[in-house]
DNA sequence: TGAACATATGAACAGTGATTCATATGATGA
DNA sequence: TCATCATATGAATCACTGTTCATATGTTCA
């Protein structure tokens, strides 16, 4: 055998600051939480769940008002509907054949308020 | 030719709103602002990411000892902060052949704080 | 009750993205 | 200057995800 990978360790660098990592180790997020979060958060990561998401913040509006404003199909609406749906950050209520939806949670407009700083800050 | 397709319309269903439709319109978000929001959010969609940041909202931290917190490999690591570099979601410091990384955004702990309040209701 | 309409959904497809592997870069110190 | 170490990166791979297409569900009204 060459040298080659004599050890799988030395691929990897070493640790340099034992204490800084146990340290942050002990305090360190659960992985639970980690992937509610980042479930959560990956529904901002589109822009058509975005744009729903917007356009609620503005009126209360049944599937069909919603693809016509985004100018997107029924279907994939009500697939990101029910996306949203999932995560509770809208709700709906029936009437007759029409479904109204609107927003669910609180969060989404501070949410939002956070991400517009943060990219009006990068243009400077 | 038969009754399949006469209009592509057809598939679509009609707008039910006229008023809404022009009103959420006229006011809604335009699409750059929402691909650069989506570009943002996406980030923190994804765990690792999200442990990164979680990491160095603890400490400062070089990218073997985030690897070393994370139980993850160095190139995984390092290109991940790439990303969060590009976003601007990190800031790091050269000190010889380490590299520290850190915060770069105040928006970071609002944004977990605001993901953490919305996933601690759920549970009820 | 059955046609028409609003909405939901399953399957297939295409594009994206995270990790791995191998290697490159760049800094140190002997 | 050369070996070593910390970090970065390109390419390949595999899994995931958003849209489309076709169709199903469920409600109204004639």
């Amino acid at each position: 055998m060459d040298r080659h990978n004599e050890n799988i360790e030395d691929l990897k660098c070493n640790v340099i600051h034992e204490d800084v990592v146990e340290s942050v180790s002990d305090k360190m997020i659960d992985m639970d939480t980690v992937k509610e979060l980042a479930e959560f958060f990956k529904v901002f990561g589109d822009s058509t769940r975005l744009r729903i998401l917007y356009a609620l913040s503005l009126s209360e509006m049944c599937v069909c008002d919603i693809a016509a404003v985004l100018g997107t199909s029924q279907s994939a609406i009500s697939h990101q509907l029910k996306v949203l749906r999932q995560m509770r950050l809208v709700k709906y209520r029936r009437d007759g054949k029409v479904i109204y939806y609107s927003h669910d949670d609180g969060h989404i407009t501070e949410i939002f308020r956070q991400g517009f700083e943060h990219i009006n800050e990068e243009k400077e």
